[in-house]
DNA sequence: ATTATCTATAGATCTATAGATAATGC
DNA sequence: ATTATCTATAGATCTATAGATAATGC
């Protein structure tokens, strides 16, 4: 039951992105090798040809998965007219009910982040790299939409919205409370807004 | 082997400790429920007549653990002079290097919450019940070292605060890097300070 | 011949339960 | 007699490996 290497190199990134949507839904602990195997339509066994344990996985599906989000985060400021705009609609999608009712599309850093917390040196290596990037970017966003804000600003600024970001949405998804949990992202979004005006 | 009541009731608030501890360093898939009954100093098998479940163990641990934080919350407050004063003691003991390397001591809501979002009503429930508390007390002390804030004002401050050192130790904690670590924690403690004034 | 995937399994661990034991509390 | 704890175990699941299989790519 072979495939050619073109299928197999296909198999292999179906378990990274299937990986990564597992793993931010039920946590590391929470998804088996064979549940994950299944999953990406493969069997058991054919996962250990592809990756040296289950953690070298999540470091590849960490890396897939702040690569995906920092994508999504370049696609708005391409499709936004000013930084400024920018930054709204990366904050409003951040902020959003729909980003708490769906963690395995979502922020890696909002659901792996006590995970990997725990883990060694090179998942959290993988995903210390994604989270500069997201960091960067927001900075160079935000020294671009102030009004002669440097470079130190912005950074800072950027360390600002992306830890707001992140607790408010683990907080909102924990919480059982619908009013609770909306109270909670629209006012740290309307916090981050007042924060650069 | 039997104890005596009194024994037994001590026994029971050592494994809820106990869990609460193991649950925030492991994860609550990280540990299983003999590994807890061996560090509480007792059997697997007597761990169903104190509990119903490994998720019941739960919803305790969470209870216990957020009451801790709370009343450390409370001791900050009577030991400072003013609002203020007690505000920054208890911005600066969360946004702490020590924080951050005791999460078995720390805040559960940095590293539950994912946890917590997956799991059933009567855990997130808890959880909710200490989450409302801790932004309670944040919006009452706002609300009085503040100048002439009104109760609105200080609860949207005292989530936008709760959320910002959430988010900034599940980050510091996740990411490999020392100094990113540290420049996290401060500059989120600076903004917070600064918010205000 | 190489290799991607398969089946099968080892050995450890998981939650939960059943039934025995022995000290407490009536 | 009650009950807190114990030992032992069921049955499921976990990570990882060994060896077989069969299609690709030389």
């Amino acid at each position: 039951m072979k495939v050619s290497r073109e299928q197999a190199a296909q198999n292999r990134q179906r378990i990274v992105e299937m990986a990564g949507q597992l793993f931010r839904e039920r946590g590391y602990n929470g998804i088996g090798v064979a549940d994950l195997m299944k999953s990406a339509g493969l069997t058991h066994g054919g996962f250990y040809g592809n990756f040296k344990s289950k953690e070298d996985l999540l470091v590849e599906a960490c890396q897939h998965a702040l690569l995906g989000s920092k994508a999504r985060f370049q696609r708005r400021i391409e499709d936004a007219a000013t930084p400024a705009d920018a930054l709204d609609a990366i904050t409003a999608a951040y902020l959003s009910a729909e980003h708490c009712a769906n963690p395995g599309d979502g922020c890696a850093m909002a659901m792996l982040g006590p995970d990997v917390a725990r883990l060694s040196g090179s998942v959290r290596h993988a995903f210390t790299t994604g989270a500069r990037d997201q960091i960067d970017v927001l900075a160079g966003l935000l020294q671009n939409s102030g009004q002669g804000m440097d470079a130190a600003a912005g950074r800072r600024q950027a360390i600002e919205h992306t830890t707001a970001m992140i607790g408010a949405v683990v907080l909102a998804r924990a919480v059982d409370d619908a009013a609770l949990s909306d109270e909670i992202l629209q006012v740290v979004a309307e916090a981050l807004k007042a924060a650069r005006s």
